[in-house]
DNA sequence: AGGCTCATGTAAACGGTTACATGATTAC
DNA sequence: GTAATCATGTAACCGTTTACATGAGCCT
């Protein structure tokens, strides 16, 4: 449903090429939904036929041609009718909490592991968010609209990662307590 | 990837029918990785085809057959050997996010409403969690093992609702504020 | 010589959702 | 009479992932 939303809200700024887009979405959009250039690829054909935005061919010498998209009319009113529709709290697929469900005494050591693996990957996630705040948004309260859209994204990466890494910390206590029959 | 795995786990402590598995999952691995009954129905051909299940036909008076599945020896292995692997931080797709790549002076108001109504159901459901944690897990160091598991599995939902829920409370004060241009 | 970047795509397989189907019993 | 519960399933569709494909230029 929303990886089309996702292409048509990347191009609000200005038209971008399939290639551009799937570059732009590692860094921005594409962290709060990962796509492949595949999905980007097939989903602008779609978008195209739909006429929610229009391609463009721009020759280059020496190198493949681009394909650059630009939003129609109907695309941004598309935009703008889906921003008035309710969304739903993502579904939380945790596969670290259904190996928790099986936890017992004999695979307590695997599972201690895992949850360390695991806690390093958010303390590194938390630690680029931060650099990357520091950088980009030292003063929210002073940001134009657009910019604090952005900034609530990465705030949102921020806490979750606090979060995660807090959840860490207290399994691998409680996990080394001795526990009872 | 994880739907046979989360079938298996659920299979641990005793054997259960497919209907069975539905309804448990909407309460405990199904929080953690939701799945529609016909899904739970194909998985379980599978897995019997593959030997990490057994199935037997409980006959019944007046009520459909059913038909209950036990864990097999490789069953029970298969789980082991995925204990020990690595998990991947889950993909965190929040449609919510998408649209904040959108905002502007227009759709503000829209944006508003939207916060405010997904602050609405994470209170709603924070207050369920902390219910359940409340009644049946008082005291989690005096927990044995698996009921540890499940613990921290709750534990993870009451403190993701929480960071939501100051999440939309910082998003509601910063779009209240009149941006910069 | 080998691998990365630019730039676009097709095809097959897998996973998940939605709709449809049956049929008896129990509760309001 | 209407809806929910018990109990199992099929079929079509949609979204996503993985693998494969091409081909020039640039860097080490």
């Amino acid at each position: 449903m929303a990886l089309s939303h996702a292409i048509l809200v990347s191009l609000l700024d200005r038209a971008h090429s399939g290639y551009d887009l799937a570059k732009r979405f590692d860094q921005t959009v594409g962290f709060f939904w990962p796509v492949s250039h595949q999905q980007i690829y097939q989903e602008l054909h779609k978008l195209a036929a739909a006429g929610r935005v229009q391609a463009e061919t721009v020759a280059q010498s020496e190198r493949p041609n681009r394909i650059v998209y630009q939003l129609t009319d109907a695309g941004r009113k598309l935009i703008d009718q889906w921003l008035t529709e309710a969304t739903e709290p993502p579904a939380f697929k945790e596969e670290l909490l259904v190996k928790l469900f099986a936890l017992d005494d004999d695979n307590r050591d695997a599972l201690l592991a895992e949850i360390s693996r695991r806690r390093q990957r958010h303390a590194e996630r938390l630690a680029r968010y931060e650099a990357i705040m520091a950088e980009h948004y030292p003063n929210p309260a002073a940001l134009n609209a657009r910019r604090r859209g952005r900034y609530l994204g990465l705030r949102m990466g921020i806490l979750t990662e606090r979060t995660t890494l807090a959840w860490c910390d207290e399994a691998l206590a409680l996990l080394d307590l001795p526990a009872a029959g």
